[in-house]
DNA sequence: CTGTTAGCGCTTTCAA
DNA sequence: TTGAAAGCGCTAACAG
């Protein structure tokens, strides 16, 4: 398609992808394609009448400029990758949702990779680094270990929610410890001194991290009584666990999370069991839908924190260093008590 | 950093991005660049032995190819975009999952971009467009004529939920009507006469088609009354409505999607009204949360319809023709009722 | 301020 | 079967 001698590379008339390229604007333009870059760009200082004309010229034939290409020339995609464990809890959600638009603002594209399993992890992060320049890692199923590994391999990065050994990796933090200080003296305000803690996937950091600062708790707090029962993440775990959580004699339950709330109540509500007047229920997270449940669940929110925005400072800091003027590489933030009717008398409408 | 003298390219030690190079795996194994991408890609056949020692090297290295310069080089991405009005919705969740999981099982990534408001839909399938091979197109709120605008300009594209001027575009439809007949008959034969319809963003597309859908169930039934109450598509718009809904005097509601629904829920417990017993209430979409509230909720199930894996069927087979089977270029699937206990006695557990 | 010249890292004809 | 060479479309020194 182009001729031999060296003159001739404007010649080629299409390109692959379709559309026209850099090349056929510059040529309409009867200026060089690096003048067309400029001025599109908009880096440099070009002459205005030109200016003009090699825009006019891109208007016309549609010219699109090829990110691709534009990418493997800068060495940057101006993307992130997002790694999160499931798109289905509205946490992860609200987290994206919020990192999104902040990094749009900055001129950065998001990436979602779904991790769904545990074990696929690390490799979806792997995956999803190449064709990015940095990722926000999600990952409270992993390892501690495989963690660490992971991370300097698809620097830069933050990791949400999760300790790592090495403290040059960016981190935003929940402090899950003291948001379960607020809910567990809220409900000791009420008067329960038994309670049940209903408990995440095994494998999950959040859930260790809860447990441990109950179990914590519990230690200072010798009429406190607690005990554990077998859960998981999603609706149908709390469903399930119902029967056991009403086995311990427990007086308030805490899940691990919202949906797992959601689900308890369902089922308490079949079984006939009165909440909060037989038992108390409490969630975590905040999700839009505890505001909706009957009754309206007490959870502890860490929806409000926003959290992706925070991560996205943390990481675009290390994009762009000085556009950004994040003043740490580590936040942890607190989240708040939310009070619903699943621990106390129902609000009135 | 290379020498002038056109044969020492083999020099260069570092990527801008990190990591070796092809070249230098070429180098480690004393072979040629082109040998090195033959035997990573597998195409033709490479001699065992140099084979083997190309791999080892890469091993060794850690090589990872640069997935921006195979793009720029075959022209295509292997990743296509879909795009979506609202990421909190588990409509378009279920949706996106299926998607995922069936373009990955091709070697196809998938990115995600989020329209959130109607005026933002073309522009974001726009951008999505350009990174990418083709695009999975939810657009619910578009102009009919903006979309038949958009539509060939961003090609190869499957439309879901919408009918286009052009047949030569690929789209899965959902046949809302029939889901709406399906609806408005077990409502008739509770004995409903005087139903209500609390209606969708009007700009929206599924709105409209359930809207006239009804419109026209009802002019073949003139024993049926139909009011419509302005809503929206989340759960505060079923929350905001209730008072309205009541005003009407209908005996049985039924609401644009699952979310409004469950709002419309919520507020009615707040204001002591009894569902089923004083007015019944349904659903649209069969989200996983219907089936957990209370009472569950009567819903036109659209979540077990598979239609993200249906959608990239219509996609894989324009992207890699021949590797790909669906007979058709246009799928119509029919959503199926899903009875709880909104409108009728609650299901004993 | 503009054009020329080199690449970015990979794939892919085309000869050998 | 392998290597040399060209080129994907764009940006970025470097002269002029």
């Amino acid at each position: 398609m182009t001729t031999p001698d060296g003159g001739e590379k404007l010649e080629h008339r299409t390109r692959r992808t379709g559309g026209p390229t850099i090349t056929q604007v510059a040529e309409a333009a009867g200026v060089s394609r690096a003048t067309v870059s400029r001025v599109l760009n908009g880096r440099t200082t070009v002459d205005p009448t030109i200016g003009a004309r090699v825009r006019e010229a891109a208007e016309q034939l549609q010219y699109r400029p090829n990110l691709t290409a534009r990418y493997l020339s800068t060495g940057r995609t101006m993307t992130v990758s997002v790694v999160i464990p499931d798109l289905g809890n509205p946490m992860f959600q609200s987290i994206l949702r919020s990192l999104t638009r902040a990094a749009e603002a900055d001129g950065y594209g998001v990436l979602v990779a779904e991790a769904r399993t545990a074990e696929r992890e690390a490799a979806v992060a792997r995956t999803a680094r190449r064709q990015c320049d940095a990722v926000v890692l999600i990952a409270p199923r992993m390892q501690a270990e495989a963690l660490d590994a992971l991370v300097p391999e698809i620097a830069p990065v933050v990791v949400l929610n999760r300790s790592l050994a090495d403290p040059r990796i960016a981190s935003v933090g929940i402090d899950y410890r003291n948001g379960m200080a607020q809910l567990v003296q809220h409900l000791e305000e009420l008067g329960h001194r038994h309670l049940a803690y209903l408990a995440g996937p095994p494998s999950s950091a959040a859930h260790q991290e809860r447990q441990s600062a109950l179990d914590g708790l519990a230690r200072h707090r010798p009429s406190l009584r607690l005990h554990t029962v077998e859960g998981g993440a999603a609706l149908e775990d709390g469903h399930r666990a119902a029967a056991q959580v009403l086995e311990t004699g427990a007086t308030a339950v805490m899940a691990f999370n919202d949906l797992v709330a959601l689900g308890l109540l369902f089922r308490l509500h079949q079984l006939g069991v009165d909440v909060p007047g037989e038992l108390s229920v409490a969630g975590f997270d905040g999700i839009e839908l505890a505001r909706y449940s009957v009754p309206t669940l007490t959870t502890v929110d860490q929806e409000e924190l926003d959290t992706g925005a925070v991560a996205w400072a943390l990481l675009h800091r290390q994009l762009d260093p000085g556009r950004s003027s994040a003043p740490t590489e580590h936040a942890v933030l607190t989240p708040k008590l939310l009070i619903g009717g699943s621990t106390g008398p129902a609000p009135r409408p």
